[in-house]
RNA sequence: GGGCAAGUGGCGGAAUGGUAUACGCGGUAGUCUCAAAAACUACUGGUCGCAAGGCCGUGUGGGUUCGACUCCCACUUUGCCCACCA
């Protein structure tokens, strides 16, 4: 037979075909036995094309699922594309397409490409956010959060983008900054829809402890909800009505010297004499948030920042000494967090430092510090210490006794315990036009009604002029067919809704839907549902820690609550991948470096660029992308190929599993004689060990996501392979010896998650060799629930990627002979080798080493103080 | 300013208390070839030495331990996330 050539281009097809056909990724959804939900974060097919980064983490995340189908899993893996948003939007604007042909185009783009890349997509059941089957239960979700009295139209000082002509919700704003074009965010007072999430900040901090996550999403989590107890304060003023404070250090209560107010706050426009300067600048700072100034910020410190502010020409009255306090308004206390007002400690808090020492207001120290710089103006001290000056808290030490001066002040009646939280409500609304319509209805008489459930969904119309218009109005307002409606209380003259809604919201139940594609009744198959929902398992960038990740559990929650859902985590296990970068900087189409997949996967098939990808580094760290070591890794694969086809070529006498020969009791008489088969029946044996190894730590190394190394331990299984065909063939004539067929059904097996494609193949070819002429036709078996398709020691005519997972046996590890590492007072001085089988005792062990030459010139003539002997592994003495 | 992660060969990385640099890339030499490519084989942390072998070596300084890349303390650098959160 002449030796067949690694066409990866011709592999691939046959199999994206084959497995298509015989459908064998696609789980029996009702009568599943162990379900198994593999997810992956769905994308949003904005741009060229699918992204390398993509193909990264799709292909992580498919190893582990392939992984679980192999150990008996009926895995499910849905794809789907999130295609609502401005990401899209702006992309068909810029070439100059309607967004929804270019999704179309787009979707036809990113299912050919999803279709290369050789995961276990079951492709029956796939779904687009801008399909009016799924989004007409986006639009139910959002009725059932109204009707639950958690969406509410208000008005609010918002996020707003003047590039990306919308608002923008907190987790979208980085740094004062769009998240998505960069342009500086300002603030304005529009009408808005929130969902009220912080009616669930506790409970969504709460449940973090339950479920198992990458702990990185959970810090950022938990941070961004952030939680935090005070005090809250109240000072009496001469402005007609007190004023609250909110503050989580009233250790330094004794310390404030002045009051700021947010410009914003609300108390300023009731309050009749402000001074002329006063009013202005309040304004003033309506219009714009004067805030940040975008990188200048990261670099300048607290003292050099541009913090301003206005003497209201009032003042507070200190409730414990009775001093006056000055009221400063100022813009760097913000009206969303706490009260909207700040008691002033310019002594222990950097920014109230800044302010006192801009405007020169009085400074007050109250803890002890060894450090002068609060006297010299230098900063503020935040440490801990002593409190002084601070009347009967003399002495009391901070922080440990915070909590007495908490109880102090709530039982003196100068204040309250509060929490506070960072969370602000979710601002759902967006002014553009490619997103799902909000499916609410402006009545005068009746106010805002929800679109009856049996009237949804609210299609988005094919309208022309769909480009954004900045006036704080979405496009749809122009399109009169759309807007002229009836209430749906009173019947009379209403108006739709034109804002859209924000494309976090098709994202944070997606999967819900996946199971039940193509089930029109309901929102999900609610016996589906309760059979593989909560997702089993759930793989995604970091970077959706604070907002995908977060809105799913929220309206997860919510679901729960109305009793439509049974759970109320929607992922109990998360792990983040890494980023994935290019030549050690972030890809982006700025610099121009992204990387399209098509050509890699072209030049080299798939499986390579699927294991180079996931060799790369740590699953969980990402790695870099650099064109030099996927060559390598196409060898690698090539490597295999030709060892399991030359394998395939041997004619069966020469055939013969050195371990059962060596350890088969031989007949006497027969071949006693034949050194060289008692040889490689030795080293078969460490073969077999190798092998062992191999799947043991493989298997953990999966379990973990360490893919980059398990991908080495297959390396150096077939290393030790190719080392025993050369070690026992003979030389002339270049005749191979041929291994006992579980050794390469092992190395198929390890291989098959990565390289899904070259397995197969070769898995095939296999079978072939072994059957000739026979079952020809029906070789992919239909998946087969009962779980056992065969063992190593049998043929089997199923697909290689629904064989049972490898397993190993600890007692093939176990060597003959170990070595053990002598060292004197720690440094490494020389190894002996044990013999397992004569059962030395460590006295013994001892006394060989000291016999040893290398050993021996050490400690000759010393005294040994101690001996540390850790068995089996290294030998210590202590002179 | 806060939080998190990480500093190991020429490079990506491995080793989580016990032989540092597995695996791969790159490099050097060789085999094959008229030649090249491919493939295969050997070597590849630094340094001294003809060699045997020695010494040094995981960002820096200290500590714990018979023994530290690994644990503790301080410093430092880099990356990521967040940031006027009172």
């Amino acid at each position: 037979m002449k030796p067949s050539k690694f066409d990866h281009k011709t592999i691939e097809a046959k199999w994206r075909d084959r497995w298509e056909k015989e459908k064998i990724y696609q789980p029996d959804l009702e009568n599943a036995k162990k379900p198994f939900y593999n997810l992956m974060m769905f994308p949003y097919p904005s741009a060229e094309g699918l992204h390398v980064g993509n193909v990264y983490a799709f292909t992580g995340a498919d190893v582990y699922g392939r992984f679980k189908r192999m150990e008996g899993n009926d895995v499910f893996e849905p794809i789907g594309l999130d295609g609502f948003g401005i990401h899209s939007e702006n992309y068909a604007l810029k070439i100059g397409k309607h967004p929804m042909d270019q999704a179309k185009i787009s979707e036809k783009n990113f299912y050919r490409q999803l279709h290369m890349i050789g995961n276990s997509f079951d492709w029956s059941k796939t779904l687009e956010t801008y399909d009016p089957d799924y989004y007409k239960w986006t639009q139910w979700i959002f009725v059932k959060l109204f009707k639950a009295g958690l969406a509410e139209k208000r008005k609010a000082p918002v996020n707003w983008c003047s590039s990306c002509k919308t608002v923008l919700a907190d987790e979208q704003v980085i740094s004062g900054e769009c998240e998505r074009c960069g342009s500086k965010v300002e603030t304005k007072e529009l009408e808005q829809w929130f969902f009220k999430i912080t009616d669930y900040a506790e409970r969504l901090l709460q449940d973090l402890k339950k479920i198992d996550w990458s702990e990185k999403v959970v810090v950022a989590q938990r941070n961004w909800i952030g939680k935090s107890e005070g005090l809250v304060l109240n000072f009496d003023t001469d402005m007609g009505s007190p004023v609250e404070v909110f503050t989580t250090r009233p250790d330094t209560f004794h310390g404030v010297t002045f009051i700021a107010i947010s410009p914003h706050h609300p108390l300023l426009n009731s309050v009749k004499s402000l001074s002329k300067d006063a009013l202005e600048y309040v304004e003033k700072s309506k219009v714009i948030r004067s805030t940040s100034s975008g990188q200048e910020n990261q670099k300048s410190k607290m003292e050099e920042k541009k913090v301003t502010g206005v003497f209201s020409g009032h003042y507070a009255i200190h409730p414990i000494t009775k001093k006056k306090l000055p009221i400063w308004i100022a813009d760097y206390v913000l009206m969303d967090y706490g009260t909207g007002i700040v008691m002033g400690v310019p002594a222990h808090d950097l920014r109230d430092f800044a302010f006192a020492k801009k405007y020169r207001l009085p400074i007050r120290e109250v803890i002890q510090s060894s450090k002068f710089k609060v006297q010299s103006l230098e900063e503020a001290y935040e440490g801990a210490g002593k409190l002084i000056n601070s009347g009967e808290w003399n002495g009391w030490e901070m922080p440990s006794e915070l909590e007495k001066v908490f109880d102090w002040l709530e039982e003196k009646g100068f204040g309250k315990r509060k929490t506070n939280y960072h969370l602000r409500d979710w601002l759902i609304s967006r002014q553009r036009y490619w997103g799902v319509p909000i499916p609410m209805v402006y009545c005068k008489k009746d106010g805002w009604q929800s679109v009856p459930e049996s009237d949804l969904p609210v299609l988005l119309p094919y309208f022309k002029d769909f480009k954004p218009l900045g006036t704080g109005v979405a496009p749809l307002a122009q399109d009169e067919e759309f807007v002229k409606t009836k209430c749906p209380k009173c019947g009379g003259q209403a108006d739709r809704e034109t804002d859209v809604c924000d494309t976090f919201l098709d994202s944070s139940w997606y999967f819900l839907r996946y199971p039940s594609v193509g089930f029109d009744t309901f929102i999900f198959d609610e016996k589906i549902t309760r059979k593989w929902l909560p997702v089993t398992s759930y793989i995604g960038g970091a970077e959706h820690s604070v907002l995908h990740l977060l809105y799913s559990r929220f309206i997860t929650k919510v679901l729960f609550d109305l009793k439509f859902l049974d759970f109320y985590e929607p992922f109990p296990k998360f792990r983040a991948h890494g980023l994935l970068i290019k030549d050690g900087g972030k890809m982006s189409k700025s610099k121009g470096n992204v990387v399209n997949p098509d050509e890699y996967i072209e030049k080299f098939g798939a499986d390579t660029l699927r294991c180079y990808l996931m060799f790369l580094g740590p699953f969980s760290e990402g790695g870099d992308f650099r064109d030099s070591g996927i060559e390598g890794m196409h060898r690698f694969l090539k490597r295999v190929w030709v060892l399991v086809d030359n394998q395939l070529d041997l004619k069966s006498d020469k055939e013969f599993d050195p371990v059962r020969s060596s350890l088969a009791k031989v007949p006497k008489g027969t071949r006693v004689s034949d050194t060289s088969e008692t040889s490689n029946g030795i080293e078969a044996k460490e073969l077999n060990r190798e092998m062992n190894r191999a799947v043991k730590e493989i298997t953990s190394d999966l379990e973990n996501l360490r893919y980059n190394t398990a991908i080495a331990h297959i390396m150096e299984y077939v290393n030790e392979m190719s080392k025993f065909i050369r070690s026992t063939s003979s030389g002339q004539e270049r005749q191979k010896s041929k291994l006992h067929h579980k050794y390469i059904k092992t190395l198929l097996l390890l291989l098959a998650p990565f390289a899904p494609f070259l397995a197969e193949e070769l898995w095939e070819m296999l079978q072939v060799s072994k059957v000739p002429k026979v079952s020809k036709g029906k070789r992919l078996a239909p998946p087969d629930t009962s779980g056992t398709l065969g063992t190593l020691d049998t043929l089997d005519t199923s697909s290689v990627h629904l064989h049972p997972w490898p397993s190993f046996d600890d007692n093939e590890l176990i060597e003959e002979n170990f070595v053990i590492v002598v060292q004197v007072n720690g440094k490494l001085r020389g190894s002996i080798t044990i013999d397992r089988k004569q059962l030395t005792s460590d006295k013994a062990v001892e006394e060989k080493a000291k016999v040893n030459p290398k050993i021996s010139k050490y400690i000759e003539g010393k005294q040994i103080k101690r001996v540390i002997y850790v068995k089996g592994k290294i030998l210590n003495f202590v002179i």
